[in-house]
DNA sequence: TCAATAATTGCACTTCCGTTGCATCGGTTG
DNA sequence: CAACCGATGCAACGGAAGTGCAATTATTGA
């Protein structure tokens, strides 16, 4: 279990016993979530504590925020390695339209796309909503 | 000017004279509108009236909803004859960081994706972060 | 034409999420 | 031990989405 702490250290942020805490919980949900499901599980847990904890990870690459379309930001832990704000890890992100889950498919990367004359991309975000597999019934 | 009465009409949306100031005002403005933006736009007009004309127009493939990752629900006309619950009129959007205005680029069609299986896409979401042309100095 | 009906609009209000300010706690360092 | 700095908790604000209901406007049928 010293692994999460160390995963912390690395990227330079304090492994307090909150953020432990909230480390392992996104660990072993594996989709992505929003504050307020955090907030649910932890009773304990201020609601600002859990805000910006979850800032203080994604400025040190520890998980990365999703858009998902609800209009609720969610979060996922990074991948180890991970660079989010290099054009490489840019995967996508599925929401399931059943469940309201949303996961990230790290293996499926955005494609290139080509831009009109004079647009500058400097980062993509594509969501495709459907069934996920819990729901699609296998 | 009848255009929009009829665009309206062909639609099956009773063409009142709040509905046609909010059509002509979002085919006006080229951009991707939030609510807010419209209800500024229009001091006398209510911001329910605005909210229900707008998701009146979502349902009947007049407008479609844009989440460009501000967590603010945007909205922009549908193209004559397209219809957005297809997988065909997919088009992406691109959100500008510099002066935070979102447009349709709706030349560019949204790749198709190999998904895991199990998984079963009804709907896609591309935004694309970064500089327009506009200001890209070109 | 006029009453009855249905759709649209406006007002008030609630809820939810993100965010900030400030006080307090707790660990670290000199 | 004292001073300091980061982390946490409490309270509150603001913006946006959404709902209920009353008032208004348009449409229909007698």
């Amino acid at each position: 279990m010293k692994e999460v702490e160390k995963r912390l250290e690395d990227n330079g942020v304090r492994p307090t016993a909150m953020r432990i805490l909230i480390y392992r919980y996104m660990a072993e949900k594996e989709v992505a979530l929003a504050l307020t499901d955090i907030e649910n599980a932890f009773a304990k847990a201020d609601r600002t504590t859990l805000y910006r904890t979850l800032r203080t990870f994604e400025e040190n690459g520890i998980v990365h925020q999703i858009d998902d379309g609800t209009n609720i930001s969610k979060y996922a832990l990074c991948e180890p390695g991970c660079n989010c704000e290099l054009d490489q890890d840019l995967h996508l992100h599925f929401h399931c339209t059943n469940c309201d889950e949303t996961v990230c498919l790290t293996q499926q990367k955005i494609p290139h796309i080509n831009l009109p004359e004079g647009y500058i991309a400097e980062d993509a975000n594509l969501v495709i909503k459907g069934i996920c597999e819990k729901c699609s019934g296998q």
